[in-house]
DNA sequence: TGAGGTTGTGCAAACGATTGCGCAGAATTG
DNA sequence: CAATTCTGCGCAATCGTTTGCACAACCTCA
């Protein structure tokens, strides 16, 4: 409405973009003195202070976040190193965790960057970290051997892992998924289940590692000794599924540990083809619950993680460490034990 | 090897980082020069190029995002915004269209960044506007008014719709859904199921009602009724669609064609249930094909579109736009009828 | 009242690229 | 061979912030 002489803020077109240097114009003061106002760090009075945070919340002044990245060499970018997913089993966990991360990002003004690889090909990360693009990086996903964790370290870019890392000094953030096998399969022991199948695969990735360990772990804390004939982790497609689960049917096994999900739906598929009831003629339990499970006539007992927790905090971690606080580097999630009639 | 006195180069410690000026003393030119070399842009000596190129090539250079981005007043950022996935449902479709478009988008140099919201909330979005940290936005699932589109379409940030948009000039990729709908229910009434029930819900949302619309225009084209009773587009619950099943059993229809793989999975189900069998007492089909039909014992007649390649087209025409070639504004998809068990 | 500290502010130099302009020297022209 | 155009390259300004430093004005205490 004030009908001063410079009458470019009255224009119908308000689409100008505002540099701190206007602002700095329209309120007398100098540029510096927006910035601190902004930024809360330097000298600056409390009056003006005010009148500048003031002015900035009425008009549509955003600083340019490139000038920001330039002078203060920081993006406030994360990057999400997500695998390329096959078909829907890992989609669930990728996606979920990847949502999670992106909430803690967002309400600490970090935006989050998606990269999807085939685990191999460096390219896309060294571009990044070459141009200065992300302040940090979260991998989901690791592996025994794992190339990217290699490159990440030496290139000195601040990153978490989404599960276990074999490298003690990397900051890492999982659910607790050795020992919660563990428990599980005491629990089943307990149950009177003392020979306890284990069917996984794809034992160059840490998270099946872990369950593998766990499970071995239940069978040393009791003193006991697991078979051969009942383990097995080698298992990748359906028909080999199948096939173990066929196997384990005739060497006699009390339960059949399943490593995750999808290994569980084709277990269970392949024990009603073969009129296997569970929990009459065979349990069966799950390391890893997903909704793939509430398909089943009967109930599955398995073991719950909060998916989306695990992004949240891969992302806190991260933004910590960012921060200059030193995050303990193994952050340990919750998972809880859900009995069903599966086990009886 | 070369032992000339400036030995910095030869140190161990290889991590420094190189400035375009580096590049330009190391080499005798000046920085404007090593810039040109880089965007083959401006008047430069081929010789010079290749020698500039190559000691790039050689050397751990890398141009600065952040000072590029400020010169150029570009970001080399895509923001890609997705709705939050409830369940299982969605997550197949708007992940795989993220995978699409940042496959697109790397190849081109872009990076992509994930915005999750609820449809609602805005301020993510002003955020990214504000502080021009995108040079265009990819919007997935666009409802019959959208505060998203009104909103980008006023901020004058370039972006492209997956799903068609109300609003002919905003750029949008989809898959024929209108099309592939009405050929498909055409298909089935020639095949004599006249009666051709319609199970839909989430009708706000663009892609429902463009399914529907097909489906109407079938009728249409043939100059046949429907009728009332055969219409559902209120459903949401597994409950709502199984009773919506019980009531069309009662109706009488000759199919039951589902807007999409979650409602078909419920549909199958609840006759199923009813022991009505697939074909033989009820025809079904869904219009949109996903692995959630493969569960079933009797194969589906669906609709199949290629999910990663709307990613990449949408991803393509946001950058051919931003790039200055003029893309059209509709892009439209094939899509393939997959004619099985489900209808006779 | 004057020495010493504190407080609020502005100046100007970064940050690392891009780009318009000017200027030599080479190439082309009549 | 002089006049003109063309080529390749460097200078310096620019993009929009941040931040070290200088400097007044004020406050405090002996």
């Amino acid at each position: 409405m004030s009908m001063d002489h410079r009458t470019h803020t009255a224009g119908g077109d308000e689409k100008e973009i505002l540099t701190i240097h206007d602002v700095a114009r329209e309120l007398g003061v100098s540029a510096s003195t927006v910035s601190r106002a902004i930024s809360g760090k330097g000298r600056i009075g409390e009056e003006t202070r005010q009148r500048v945070l003031q002015f900035i919340q009425d008009s549509s002044f955003h600083p340019n976040a490139a000038a920001r990245s330039l002078a203060q060499s920081r993006t406030f970018n994360l990057a999400i190193i997500m695998p390329e997913v096959r078909d829907l089993v890992d989609m669930p966990f990728f996606h979920t965790c990847m949502h999670g991360a992106e909430e803690v990002a967002q309400s600490n003004d970090y935006d989050l960057l998606v990269v999807t690889t085939d685990g191999t090909n460096l390219r896309p990360l060294e571009r990044m970290v070459g141009n200065r693009k992300v302040d940090g990086m979260i991998l989901t996903r690791t592996y025994a051997k794992d190339v990217f964790v290699e490159y990440l370290k030496q290139s000195g870019v601040p990153f978490v892992t989404v599960g276990r890392c074999y490298d003690p000094k990397v900051l890492q953030v999982d659910h607790d998924n050795s020992g919660a096998c563990k428990e599980l399969v005491m629990l089943l022991i307990s149950k009177g289940m003392e020979k306890v199948a284990y069917l996984g695969g794809g034992m160059d990735q840490m998270v099946n590692i872990d369950r593998f360990d766990g499970y071995r772990q239940a069978y040393a804390a009791y003193r006991m000794e697991t078979e051969k004939k009942w383990i097995r982790t080698d298992l990748t497609t359906k028909s080999q599924i199948a096939k173990a689960v066929d196997d384990l049917l005739k060497v006699g096994v009390d339960c059949m540990l399943c490593q995750d999900d999808y290994i569980c739906d084709a277990v269970v598929h392949e024990l009603a083809d073969k009129g296997v009831s569970i929990p009459k003629d065979m349990r069966v339990a799950s390391c890893h619950y997903s909704r793939l499970l509430d398909n089943f006539p009967v109930t599955i007992t398995s073991l719950k993680f909060d998916i989306m927790d695990i992004g949240r905090k891969a992302a806190q971690v991260l933004i910590d460490q960012l921060a200059g606080k030193n995050p303990s580097t193994l952050t340990m999630l919750d998972y809880e034990i859900s009995l069903k009639e599966s086990t009886k």
